[in-house]
DNA sequence: CCCTTGCGTTTCGAATATCGAAACGGTTCG
DNA sequence: CGAACCGTTTCGATATTCGAAACGCAAGGG
C-alpha cells in the first residue's frame, strides 16, 4: 500500500512542493498549511518539553481523537519536524526544536493578547 | 440572530475562554486554536503588508471559499486581530500587528526548513 | 500458564468543517 | 439604464475530524 517507509505520502506538506491554496511552493506556505491543520501546532507544542508517548499527548490534548493524532504525527515526521524513538515515544527533530524556539514569540503575544482582552 | 454588534459569537477562541483541547483557558491555547483553523494564518499573513479587500484575499489566497473566509474574518475580527475599515477592507489592528511580528521567526524557521529538504 | 495492564496503532460510522459556485444588495461610472 | 466592481450570504457537495471500539504486542503478577 505505502512504497514509502519514511512514512511520507503526497498530502502532506513540505518546503518546495506545491500547497494548499498556493503553486508557489515557498517554505512559509507549505509552513502555514502543514501548521493550519487542527492540532497540528497543538501536538508541536506539547512536544517542546521533551519525549512523549501517543496515550499521553492524547490525554494532554483534550478533545483530540487517536486517528487524527496519527495523521498529525505521520504528517510531521514525513516533514522532518519530528522523529520516534526505539521504545516509540515522539520527540521534536532538531528542525522542530527550532520551530518550537520559532514559537515562543507566539507565546509572549498570547499573553499580551490575553492582558489587553 | 447574534445580540453581539462586534460580531463576536462563542465558537470564537478568545484568551481567557475555554477553548478547544483545554479548558484552562491558557492564553496560547486559545491562539493555538484560534490558528489552527484553516486559512487562518494565511489570512493574517496576507494582512501583514497592509489593508486587503474581501475579493483580494480570495484572489491572493487560491483555494480559500468566501464562505470560509467570512468566517475567519469574523473570528479574527472577534478576537481583537483584524479591524475593519470605512471603506470595507481589512486590516490588522495593533495586537495584530504584532502578532505579524511574532510570526516572523516561523518564516525564517520555514527557509532553513527549505534548506534542509 | 493465564490474566490483566499499558502501550502504539488502526478502523469506521457519525458529526462537523470546508469547498465551490451562485446569488444578493450596494456603489460607481459611463 | 446597465455594466463592473465591491462586501457578503446561502446551500448542496465534499473533505476533515470526532469518538469509541478494537487489534497486536510486551511486561508483570497471581
Amino acid at each position: 500500500m505505502d512504497t514509502d517507509s519514511t512514512g511520507s505520502d503526497d498530502t502532506t506538506p513540505r518546503p518546495g512542493t506545491p500547497v494548499r491554496g498556493s503553486t508557489t511552493g515557498r517554505p512559509i506556505m507549505a509552513a502555514l498549511d502543514l501548521f493550519g491543520r487542527r492540532w497540528s501546532l497543538r501536538v508541536l507544542w506539547e512536544l517542546r518539553a521533551g519525549p512523549v508517548g501517543a496515550r499521553e499527548l492524547l490525554e494532554r490534548c483534550d478533545g483530540l481523537s487517536s486517528s487524527v493524532l496519527y495523521d498529525r504525527l505521520r504528517e510531521l515526521k514525513a516533514a522532518n519536524v519530528i522523529e520516534q524513538d526505539d521504545d516509540g515515544a515522539y520527540r521534536l527533530s532538531e528542525l522542530g526544536a527550532d520551530l518550537g524556539d520559532a514559537l515562543a514569540p507566539l507565546d509572549a503575544w498570547a499573553r499580551r493578547w490575553d492582558e489587553a482582552r
